[in-house]
DNA sequence: TAGATTGTTAATCGATTAACAATC
DNA sequence: TAGATTGTTAATCGATTAACAATC
């Protein structure tokens, strides 16, 4: 039965499902039960069902669900066919290597511009996005329809950034600056950080306390 | 009163509160009280007290805990004072960017090598980190104490390096590959990921879903 | 002392797991 | 049909919040 508020614990887990389930298409799998793709996965069958559960009925009793079918419903409820867009602020090091390596296509998302201030950089294209002048931002994001813009920009102008591109109606903002936006600031757009640090510190936790 | 078994729910906070106690302490900030920080960082004033409380009580009733006592104490707790090294995989855009914008001194952590098999690499140093062939990875595994590796190399060769340098006993991988490394196959070392696509895919679901 | 705030115990809430009737 | 496996309801477990005595 179809929920209607979804807890941030099952949001979490979809693209974890989208990955196994697209591995398991790649290889030609036909169908999977709840059971064996929670072994894989180190779920519990309960927990996957659940999950699922609460966007539709995908599977058929005695069966289990087929791959290809559950791949594109979980693609659709990520929102992976939705034309998405991407804007990349900042083209130093982690901003092209995200141009260069992460594959936004096969996420759904359209890559379309970049911007920074260095000279030599701004005019040019890189893996064949072109670079704009920061100071062009706001006029292009009038003119075009940005989904998503990525913070790979120094710290000091994290914050200032982020809410130039909210003002402008930009859906969300995927922060890699070890900068806190809160959400709260950012009424128009929701914020997903990639702290690096704070993933390192985990590790470091771990690696401090025990043996796995 | 000091907790045996920690949640990981309680840990992944832990790199938080580090970072806003940094932040008070940067700016001279001298006590705060639990409901104080809670209201900076969006929590409850309980859920902190009682996760500090699973490490020991740092606080003073009628006072609150001291900034500078405590920004030290998670950052014992986190294995921040503990001269843990790291070597980088892989020293293509992300492992350059790593290399040059990334922290890991303030992290607690030394940055000793990378490895890469580019031969316009191997030999040469990035930011004052040398570069070697991961030929010798092996070899130099051997001869120096590595707590972490971080894996920025190609998915296809993502989980025989992780194998490899597990079997050299490092303890921890510092995972950035598309590639799922179970734990169940690293008995000896921590892994903790980095998945991009999956938190790209996490504000997907967000932008196509709802407003903030 | 009076006021403030902790650490901890108890209550609540939510998420995970187990069980099972429905059914392919 | 018999066996398998779902979707869902109920039970359990764990995490968060509330409350309050202790005490600085």
């Amino acid at each position: 039965m179809k929920k209607d508020k979804i807890s941030s614990a099952v949001i979490r887990r979809l693209p974890r499902y989208y990955r196994h389930l697209d591995d398991l298409y790649r290889c030609g799998t036909v169908r999977i039960s709840s059971s064996s793709l929670a072994k894989s996965m180190g779920l519990t069958a309960s927990q996957i069902r659940q999950d699922l559960s609460c966007f539709g009925g995908f599977g058929q009793q005695g069966y289990g669900y087929n791959v290809e079918r559950l791949r594109c419903e979980v693609a659709d409820i990520l929102g992976m066919n939705r034309n998405h867009t991407v804007a990349i602020l900042g083209a130093g090091n982690l901003g092209r290597a995200l141009m260069e390596n992460f594959p936004f296509a096969d996420n759904g998302f359209c890559l379309e511009a970049a911007f920074d201030v260095d000279p030599e950089l701004v005019g040019k294209r890189l893996s064949g996005t072109p670079v704009y002048h920061v100071d062009g931002l706001e006029d292009y994001l009038r003119e075009h329809q940005v989904s998503v813009c990525v913070l790979t920009v120094p710290a000091g102008v994290a914050e200032a950034m982020a809410r130039r591109v909210a003002a402008c109606g930009v859906s969300g903002i995927w922060n890699f600056t070890n900068v806190e936006l809160p959400q709260k600031d950012m009424p128009n757009a929701w914020v997903e950080d990639v702290h690096f640090a704070d993933s390192l510190l985990t590790l470091s936790y771990m690696i401090s306390e025990e043996a796995p």
